[in-house]
RNA sequence: UAUGGGUAGUGUGCAGUCGCUUUGUUUUCAAAGAGGAAAGUCUGAGCUCGAGUAGAAAGUGGUAACGGAUAACAUCCGUCGAGGGUAACCUUAGGGAAAGUGCAACAGAAACAAACCGCCUUAUGGUAAGGGUGAAAAGGUGAGGUAAGAGCUUACCGGGCACUUAAAUAGUGCCGCAAUAUGCAAACCCUAUCACGAGUAAGAUCAAAUAGAGGUUAAAACUAUUUCUACAGUUGACCUGGGUUGAUCGCUAGAAUUAGCUAGUAAUAGCUAGUCUAGAUAAAUGACUGCAAUUUAUUUAAAUACAGAACUCAGCUUACAGCUACCCAUUACAG
RNA sequence: GGUUUCGUAGUGUAACGGAUAGCACAAAUGACUUCGGAUCAUUUAGUCAGGGUUCGAAUCCUUGCGGAACCG
């Protein structure tokens, strides 16, 4: 299955108002619980200031990667959380980001 | 060998593990899955809609040597002209200045007006030799001629007109050349020619949602930008506000592509045989590991050009590390 | 998916195809002052990048880069 993604500009804003902050050096993250989900959502955000389309699909498939095989992923349970991506994404080794990842997926429990 | 010019190609490769999208069989297997520019959106078309059809005019925009290719084009091929280069070759928006309007700074006597200075004769005329500036000044040079001069005459160069050539060009003939005299049309413009507008978020169907919402107008309004004409049509026309934002189709077998043959200088066209080759929706085509290749530093590290489909084709433009093949020019060096 | 438009010193702006690209603020140096401010004098720095048309381009044409607005 392809990871559950959040769609509208509007929960994005809301999330980044009220969840918690995480600062990585590869990302900024923002999380929020939510009673109502059955699983969670996920939303990365790549700005044009990371480069040109490739460079913001390939920081996109490797976040979206390392979320994926990450062994956490089964325990998510209501949860909505935004990523931010830095520039550093593309050149970081992919184990730091997967381990960076993890930490700020259990960081609201 | 070196330097340069042209044409064409390639765009890291192989294997493994875990995933994503589509299709098929059928519930865990198989097949396929970014580019030469997918980019810019600069042209041309297909396709779809805009509530009928035909004709004319204006306006707006594009194009501009000649012949051909093409579905079409601002593209391509061949030829000519102009410019650059020793050359191979490269560049070229290349119609009209006697339809009209406008502009030509500074300098210069003068910027399109034949005036001024001058020269000669003589007392009213003849002149365009000289007046050197400038991007540009009533064809140029030599000889004759004259009062002084002048295409006034002549030779060469330049130019105009007519005819031939498929056409540009070229050739031949005629004309002393104020042939209706300079430059700018990438200034307005004129001529010829082409173009209706909007774009797959076009548009179609199903489901859901509001609400038979409000206002203006009345024999008037509308019917492919605008105006006019003819026939035909609708009963409404115009404006404002509100609701929905799901699914399916459109969506990929095509002016497709690979190989060969034939015609043509070529662009290209035709024939025969084979192939099926992404179709997502906030958007899949990925992550990691091993071996090999190239480059850089240097012996184990780093990097591997430009760049990511969004309806589809034909082009153009721009970006692009490295590598490969063929042809040509120069003759510096070596044999 | 389309259309239009802009780019001039650090900043805000002028400029008919012909000026050495003008003005104001800012900056720098000096003078004045015990010191600073104000004032006076002087100086620095610019046409977004490439190509073309023209005798001559900030201006006209074209290709690219960057920004802004509008329509759907």
């Amino acid at each position: 299955m392809r990871l559950p993604t959040l769609k509208k500009s509007s929960e994005f804003s809301q999330i980044r108002n009220k969840g918690h902050y995480f600062k990585s050096t590869y990302f900024n993250g923002y999380i929020l619980h939510d009673a109502d989900l059955d699983s969670f959502l996920v939303g990365i955000i790549a700005s044009k200031k990371l480069g040109n389309a490739v460079e913001r699909n390939r920081a996109k498939r490797r976040t979206r990667e390392a979320i994926r095989t990450s062994s956490l992923i089964n325990t998510l349970n209501q949860v909505k959380f935004v990523l931010i991506l830095k520039k550093t994404v593309l050149k970081v080794p992919f184990i730091d980001l997967k381990q960076d990842i993890e930490k700020f997926i259990s960081y609201e429990k």
